[in-house]
Formats: C-alpha cells, structure tokens, sequence
DNA sequence: TTTCCATATTCCTATAGTAGAATATAGATA
DNA sequence: TATCTATATTCTACTATAGGAATATGGAAA
C-alpha cells in the first residue's frame, strides 16, 4: 500500500473520480433515501425523488459502477442498496464542513 | 440547523457542489501539496503540480470560492492554504473505500 | 514612468455530463 | 404467444467544464 495516496496521480484520479459520482444533486437524494431504507427498488426511488425514471436508472447504474450502491435482481425488479457505507460519513463531513463554513462566513460580516 | 440534512433538496446541491470541486484530478494534486506545506504561492503550485499556470489559478480561485482554501495576498503573490481541514479527513475516508473496494473486488475474482 | 514579475482573466476549442423522450429488454402473467 | 410491468439503454439537445494561448492587472524594482 501506497504510504501517502495523495502524492500518486493515479490515484488522484481515483479519488477525483469517486467525488465526481457524488457531484449531482440528483444522486444525493437518492442516496440520501437509500440511507434511509435498507434496499430500494427503481420505482420507489423514481416516486420518492420525483426524478425521471431514466435519470434514476442511469445515476444508479453510475453508483453502481463506482462501487458505491448494490443490486439485487428478484424477478423484473431491481433492488438497490448502499454497498459502501462510509459514503454516509463522508456526506456527514461535507455537511459540517459547509455548515461551518456558513457559520464563518456569518461572523465574519458581523451577524 | 436541519436534523437530517440530506433530505432537504437545496443542502443536497450544496453538498453536490462541494464534491464536484473535489471532483478533478488536478484539483485533488494541489491539495495534496498544500497539505504537505502550511500556505503555498502559485508559482510553487505550478511547479509542484507542473500544471498550467492559468489552470492552477482557475483551480484555486474555484477551491476559493467553495471555501476549501484560503488567499493571503502579500505583494504581488497570493499565498494558498487549505481552509477547511475537514476535506483532508474526507479524501481519507474516499482512499478508504476505494481500496476496501479494491479488495473486495480482488477476494469477488478469488485473488 | 518604464519594465519586470506574479497572478488573474478572457477567449477558444474540445470534451463530458445531464435531462427527457422514445425505445429496447426481460421477467411475469394471462 | 400476447401483453403488462419494471428497468435499462439509446438518441438528441443542451449546458458545463477543462486546458491552453493570449492578454490583462497590479505590485515591485529600476
């Protein structure tokens, strides 16, 4: 193993790459409601987002891709669930991290 | 503060918008090296990156903007730092994920 | 002021990403 | 088989983004 991931470029990449599958609103709120739910299948997500059902499709099968959902096929449905669950702390992070910057920004003029 | 942030749909962009600054490889190289280094002025970017002087500067006036890092101007050279710390935990936990990924795939091949 | 240096910005081009409509696929049921 | 339902894929138009060359800006030095 690679002692500081960060000073190798290809895995830059890889890291860029799995941040660019979090880089969509739409894919937030899905995987925002994945979280809340054990497994899903298509048509939940596409009522519970109010996002076009070939949209949901396709982001799924971008999650899918980069290891960060789970399928389970049972007759024609498709049941999606979070493979990698550090996704939910990574999102946590991000939240702080905004929410604390919201923070100084406030002081910052004052309020 | 919201109790469960992912479901409101507008902090859903917020976070989507974070992740995609973090979402290019070049970006991710210029954070590793600030992270190695207090404050950085982008000449030393450039050189350390051996990226195009015009792309750093758009990289990290968009770093900048998202609130990742942070501008000290002296003279004519702007010295970059990172700002909020939270994002060097985060590609942490991605390195994480991507290698267990990794594993994970090798043992699924009986490697 | 003229010149030099560091950084930012503009302009252009190429590429990639998204949404949505339409269509394809494939399992389930009649 | 014909049909229905769930999901996936294709196609098209649109928008966004990155890279690089050229240029602009603005502080420092001559």
């Amino acid at each position: 193993m690679e002692k500081d991931p960060l000073n190798n470029p290809a895995l830059c990449s890889a890291i860029a790459e799995r941040f660019k599958a979090l880089s969509d609103s739409s894919r937030i709120r899905i995987l925002a409601l994945l979280r809340d739910a054990d497994e899903l299948n298509v048509s939940s997500i596409v009522t519970g987002t109010d996002i076009n059902q070939a949209s949901v499709s396709k982001h799924l099968s971008l999650l899918k891709q980069v290891g960060i959902v789970h399928v389970r096929r049972e007759g024609n449905q498709a049941f999606y669930s979070i493979r990698d669950q550090k996704i939910l702390d990574i999102c946590g992070l991000v939240c702080e991290g905004i929410t604390e910057r919201m923070k100084e920004d406030n002081s910052a003029l004052g309020l």
